[in-house]
RNA sequence: GGACAGGUGGCCGAGUGGUUAAAGGCAGCAGACUGUAAAUCUGCCCGCGCAAGCGUACGCUGGUUCGAAUCCAGCCCUGUCCA
């Protein structure tokens, strides 16, 4: 492992943020010389990011911590086209109303891990769509763009013969990598940016992005990539029970967050601790050569400090106590969910489904015949119950071990 | 524009006229075991209904048939190759 002379490199190097660099010893030196600017581009396809973007935050966070300055990026302009790269479907294409939604939720997050203002080190957060629009272009490739595949595309003549030979491809047939590359150029020119960073799959638009500040103007720009982040069993990070891990309250209760860094593998906890908090790396030295069921320990700061960046003080300690009454206690956190019977009961399996524990009736009916459902601890297996309770009463509705809600009247 | 191949449940992928709500795998959920972990074993896995039962479903629209995911026609979409 090299050693790099500027903080930079050496805290993103120690703390597993460096998959590849495209000039190590250039950025170090850099870096270890001035206020590096450097950016990541989000694209704001939903109203907020969810944990498979936290590696990318917590670089920017990483990079002010360090001294230097981050720039959020929005795709505002590029998220109008969506980025092909990504093995997903082509993705539907969002109005500029929903667009600008998403933006004003997506930013929530930033606002809690990093300084924004004016300072040399500042953060600072712009949406591509202000120079990208200016283009005139976009509303073309709208138009016209989705009619088109690459694929077929690639099959033509004219295309084929070019890429036999080696030649460029470049512009029309492109427009995604050329778009995001031509970002890079208008924020180093903006900001004197030189460093964009992104996740291992964005390699090739960050050197495209590089390539043509230097052909342009003849800048001198650096590239830096996080590897992907996968669970000790190989899946992409990122889904749980209930789907994605939004970071966004609205999108996910602060207690179900906490829930997921509790629950995550044996073998994530150390990884996941160097990447995703801030707790020094002696003290994740110490947790994570705990053993047996000690590491709950680990685990439990793991939670504790993730959801305290990502959603405040309060939510954190509040998520924690919510757990440890329910699991250790075996009785009721304020932070469960609340199910409100009304006067005339409810029957259980609609109260299970109204939860969300259960996506239909007819689950919530299996999970019944399962021995999977209890109230205040006993197991109910009769479908036709109906659940009612009298004023200031509560009573605990659990499917399985982990899904836990409070019922009132 | 032409030739060929293909579009099946969250994903992959069988199925070429009836016993097919549709094999198998993955993912997911639950039970056992545990440490709110992993691994393993077991069960479940379209919707509505307490239930009897009903309703939807194999790209779309029509047709043939007692009966279609399976046959026919048109259309849409995807891929491969050719212009």
């Amino acid at each position: 492992m090299a050693q790099y002379k500027s903080e930079l490199l050496r805290l993103l190097d120690e703390r597993g943020y460096i998959h590849q660099m495209t000039d190590a010893e250039g950025l170090d030196a850099l870096a270890a010389s001035q206020v590096v600017p450097g950016y990541i581009g989000f694209d704001p396809t939903a109203p907020s990011l969810h944990v498979g973007s936290m590696v990318q935050i917590m670089m920017l966070r990483r990079l002010q911590q360090t001294g230097h300055k981050p720039i959020v990026v929005m795709g505002g302009g590029t998220g109008r086209i969506g980025d092909p790269s990504g093995k997903d479907e082509s993705r539907k294409l969002m109005t500029s109303e929903v667009i600008a939604a998403n933006v004003a939720g997506i930013r929530k997050v930033f606002d809690r891990l990093l300084t924004f203002g004016d300072g040399p080190t500042d953060a600072v957060m712009v949406d591509n769509n202000e120079w990208l629009g200016e283009l005139g272009y976009i509303d073309l490739l709208r138009d016209v763009g989705p009619h088109f595949t690459i694929n077929r595309m690639l099959a033509f003549d004219s295309v084929k013969l070019r890429l036999d030979r080696e030649q460029p491809l470049t512009f029309l047939e492109f427009n995604y990598m050329i778009l995001q590359a031509y970002d890079f150029l208008e924020l180093a020119r903006r900001y004197d940016c030189k460093l964009q960073m992104g996740g291992s799959d964005q390699w090739g638009n960050i050197v495209n992005g590089m390539e043509l500040g230097r052909r342009m103007e003849s800048r001198e720009l650096y590239g830096l990539t996080s590897p992907l982040i996968t669970t000790a069993d190989g899946a992409k990070m990122g889904k749980s029970a209930a789907g994605a891990v939004w970071l966004n309250e609205e999108q996910l209760p602060a207690y179900d967050f906490w829930q997921f860094w509790r629950n995550c593998d044996d073998r994530d906890v150390g990884r996941f601790l160097k990447l995703f908090t801030d707790v020094p790396l002696d003290e994740i030295a110490r947790l994570e050569a705990l053993e047996g069921a000690e590491i709950n320990a680990a685990k439990q700061v793991l939670a504790n400090e993730v959801t305290r960046l990502i959603r405040g003080e309060d939510a954190a300690k509040s998520a924690e106590s919510t757990a440890a009454a329910t699991f250790a206690g075996g009785g009721l956190g304020e932070d469960l969910p609340v199910l409100h019977l009304g006067n005339e009961g409810m029957r259980i399996g609609a109260a299970l489904t109204e939860l969300g524990f259960t996506s239909s009736g007819g689950e919530a009916k299996r999970k019944l015949a399962e021995g999977a459902v209890r109230l205040d601890g006993e197991v109910v297996s009769d479908p036709g119950e109906i659940l009612s309770l009298d004023d200031g009463v509560e009573a605990r509705l659990s499917l399985g071990r982990k899904k836990h809600a409070i019922l009132k009247r």
